[in-house]
DNA sequence: TCTCCAAAACCTGTCAGATAGGTTGACAGG
DNA sequence: CCTGTCAACCTATCTGACAGGTTTTGGAGA
């Protein structure tokens, strides 16, 4: 006698992949509309709050759009559920800034590597405009942030990669309030013209195409510095030199007191 | 006049996000139990069917676990949203698998290089034992392909950061059957030994703790293969010279036809 | 008094039926 | 041709009920 249990899934989990399948084996686009909920709870012989449950499910999954009224239809892929997993993910304290500052490494290189192979001249328009933009933000913390964003956000666009542009897209939204803060916090000129030439350094060599600068550039934007948090962490931080970028990086991962110890050592 | 229209959000919807407060708010850690789905309908002022339609959300977004007879329980971060996140991305045909092998490269390659920076003793002999296992299944494909599997996973685990482990898992998912597909209907031992020894340069360099041979061993693992698809594109691929590593790459992204005429010019 | 088992209490799973309210298109009237 | 109204359809939400899995508890038996 077997003592395994056949059919764990509740029916409205099973509804969601049924529905999934229907979805491609009807081969239906985005913005193509589905049945009515009654109408595809008739054909998969379920109630219709267990069908409103699955499309629920779906629409977590950012597969469809549900809207009163009309009737429900695909959903073209968004970042909202990434979005969504790296917010949780922080919020509840499961994963730092650290870590994940350390995944977005990975792709920010793989970014600017493959925007400096492929970018087009709009997108290189597009990455001067924003680089001019920020050299007169630069003492606007809110407005110099939203800058930030959209630059490399550019940069992910002209990888010509969607899935590369959504994610970093995602990965970037927990850091965005605590860089601001960070930046808020801590009004240092030196540090921001710092800052900015390390953009500029790799906008300069996107627009060369030239990626191995690129990758360069950006590792210098991203990498030094979490190899500095925990230098840091076991107190060798007075050995440290560049300290305008153990500043950037402190405004990116907000910590704090690691800020103030700084300032203080920089008085001296 | 504003045209903005108000509270255009549905009860469930609304109800999501107020339950992932709610638990934030209670401080819940993974496992807890949440009141039952009646009682949580009382409290919000709504119908326990809106609860569950929003109970459903936080399930797919892998914050709740839900089981029939045991009240719902807050559950330990997944990369269950993120693999079907993947996996969708790819079925719905809005992502290639070129654009997803772009970005693990990102991935992987800052894996090696955190793996070679902080794997401890028992992560190296974990390696090594992989390693053996896969020189003895060179001719099983399936096998092989597992392991394959297994040893990217214990590269990311030595990393030690968890959201990097789960995105690479995630990530990886959407190739696992077309590797192995690959791998069968191309039992070459050229390329086999070619892409052990692959391997086997990887591990070498994680084993010696230097990030940089590792980066370099795992670019070539990945790196090259990509740029010989768009080589291969431009009909350019008579001219490619290392055939064994196209080899593995098709192998990896599943482009047959190319398989195909490698062949042939093997032959010749 | 302690052990064990069965029933009760509680929980999720599912259904039927009904009402409210948003969206669209057709149609009549200006 | 434009406009306003109505009908048809769709999602949003609620009530109440029953089925079936899980845990707890209380009583019978040792």
């Amino acid at each position: 006698m077997v003592d395994l249990p056949l059919r764990r899934e509740t029916l409205a989990t099973q509804l969601a992949s049924r529905l999934t399948e229907f979805i491609m084996a009807e081969g239906l686009k985005s913005g193509t509309s589905l049945p009515s909920e009654t109408s595809l709870a008739v054909r998969f012989g379920v109630s219709r709050p267990i069908m409103r449950e699955a499309l629920r499910t779906l629409q977590a999954q950012g597969i469809v759009t549900v809207t009163n009224g009309k009737a429900t239809t695909v959903r073209a892929l968004t970042d909202a559920p990434l979005s969504n997993f790296f917010a949780w993910a922080v919020r509840f304290e499961q994963t730092s800034l650290v870590e994940l500052l350390e995944v977005r490494k990975g792709l920010e290189l793989q970014s600017v590597a493959l925007a400096a192979q492929r970018r087009v001249p709009e997108e290189i328009a597009a990455l001067d405009a924003t680089i001019a933009q920020m050299a007169q933000a630069l003492h606007d913390a809110d407005a110099y942030t939203d800058l930030d964003y959209q630059l490399h956000l550019q940069i992910a666009t002209a990888t010509h990669n969607a899935m590369l542009r959504h994610l970093l897209t995602s990965i970037r939204e927990p850091f965005k309030e605590t860089i601001r803060e960070g930046l808020r916090h801590q009004p240092n000129d030196r540090a921001n013209h710092h800052i900015q030439a390390g953009h500029e350094r790799i906008v300069a060599a996107i627009r060369a195409g030239d990626a191995a600068t690129a990758v360069a550039a950006m590792t210098r934007h991203l990498d030094g510095a979490i190899t500095r948090i925990r230098l840091n962490q076991y107190g060798e931080l007075e050995r440290t030199t560049e300290r305008t970028e153990l500043t950037e990086l402190m405004a990116m991962t907000g910590i704090r007191e690691l800020t103030e110890r700084t300032k203080l050592t920089e008085k001296e």
